[in-house]
DNA sequence: AAACAATTCAACAGACTCATTGAATAGTTT
DNA sequence: AAACTATTCAATGAGTCTGTTGAATTGTTT
């Protein structure tokens, strides 16, 4: 084999994995899948896709081995083929936002146009943890909280938010998290507390980016 | 903004970046400008593409923001936009190494077929190279070794090596380098040495991961 | 084994992507 | 300003990617 074969083979093998990666809803099951495992029609509905649509981006990402399958009666379950693989959608994340105007001016707009919400990073909010001076709510689906959550978070889904708005304090900081930085279930949690009088603000990155960094979680061994 | 709008957005403008590298050239050309500044004439050589083809898939890195141009003289001189995108070119190669049988398989193919070449990584080659106990050589092209290059590194680029073998001692180990884990120079000159009796392996990964990593360097201040 | 539910397949039309060619542009040197 | 060089543009045809539809498959429960 020479040079030339050598490099179009490792190059080619490598795009195929890229190509996978070069469809915005393939992006967005991925970042989904970072949550943990979800059959295909849950995937369909978290994301506005058809059922079949969603299959086929499925079918997709399973051959460039970014996702793989478990079977759990009659569901098949996908999630991420290993770290690695949150990884890589993290850093493709770091360089939209920081090189991209266009994925910095979206996310940016949206929040301002929810009120101005104000956001803390996870390092930021660890110190805050530490020193008790806030109060944390995990705002995704329980059964997201179920499979894992940071450390002294409570599970508030953004759906039931209202009805635990009673047990919560107006003196306290009140922190919400979900998925990552593109979920909006943060963003809607802290409108509906500010709207209430609360003191609110968002955590910018979601708990699969906390869990990478070793901060301190929770999660039931399975 | 709805919900909906807000997330085609942000994962449509991520997927413009994602596309542009998803295609086998131009991942390739990204792994070479983590070496420095080229031309398009420079690029399209060590490609193997013609010129007009490689101006056209820079034009296409640039609109993604993923490379910038900088003017010299006659030449435009590409080069990656920032740090993040090697970050983020490595952490696709790791995904592919790691996941994609594929691509491991053409690479330790490749080496068997040039006699069993033998390799360490960055963290050992550190050490060994604290304790003094090998001679490191960079077989890169001089210009760029001349760019940076990793402390106490001796310059012998690969086509000039043959002049260099009488400098170098049959006793002690040699390293070779050169821009990355699919450079093949470093293999080249590993393949030579061991033919003229020396011992010798290749460090796996190249100059700009050394230096991402934050490991003794010496660079020309541009 | 039949009924059922979840998932995948097949096929189509419309939209993109690629390499190649030769011509056009922009900037530099004479 | 003319000659030159490096780079880009425009147009073409072959090939690939998408979403939609409805039918086929696979595995589970009755």
């Amino acid at each position: 084999m020479n040079k030339r074969d050598f490099k179009d083979k490792v190059y080619g093998a490598l795009s195929r994995v890229t190509k996978a990666l070069s469809n915005p809803h393939r992006l967005e099951i991925i970042d989904l899948l970072a949550q943990g495992p979800f059959s295909v029609e849950e995937i369909a509905n978290n994301t506005g896709m058809s059922v079949a649509n969603a299959s086929q981006h499925l079918q997709t990402l399973k051959q460039a081995r970014l996702v793989r399958i478990t079977r759990n009666g009659n569901f098949i379950h996908y999630s991420l083929a290993g770290e690695n693989v949150f990884h890589a959608w993290a850093a493709l994340r770091e360089l939209g936002m920081e090189y991209n105007t266009d994925v910095e001016k979206v996310v940016t707009d949206f929040r301002k146009g929810h009120g101005e919400i104000a956001a803390v990073d996870a390092s930021a909010l660890a110190r805050m943890l530490e020193k008790n001076e806030v109060i944390l709510l995990d705002v995704r689906p329980e059964e997201e909280y179920r499979r894992g959550h940071i450390h002294r978070a409570i599970s508030a889904p953004v759906e039931k938010l209202q009805e635990q708005l009673k047990h919560l304090s107006k003196d306290k900081m009140i922190v919400a998290y979900c998925r990552g930085p593109f979920c909006v279930y943060a963003d809607e949690a802290v409108a509906l507390l500010k709207k209430k009088g609360f003191h609110a603000m968002r955590m910018n990155e979601g708990y699969p980016d906390w869990a990478l960094r070793g901060l301190p979680i929770e999660h039931t061994t399975m």
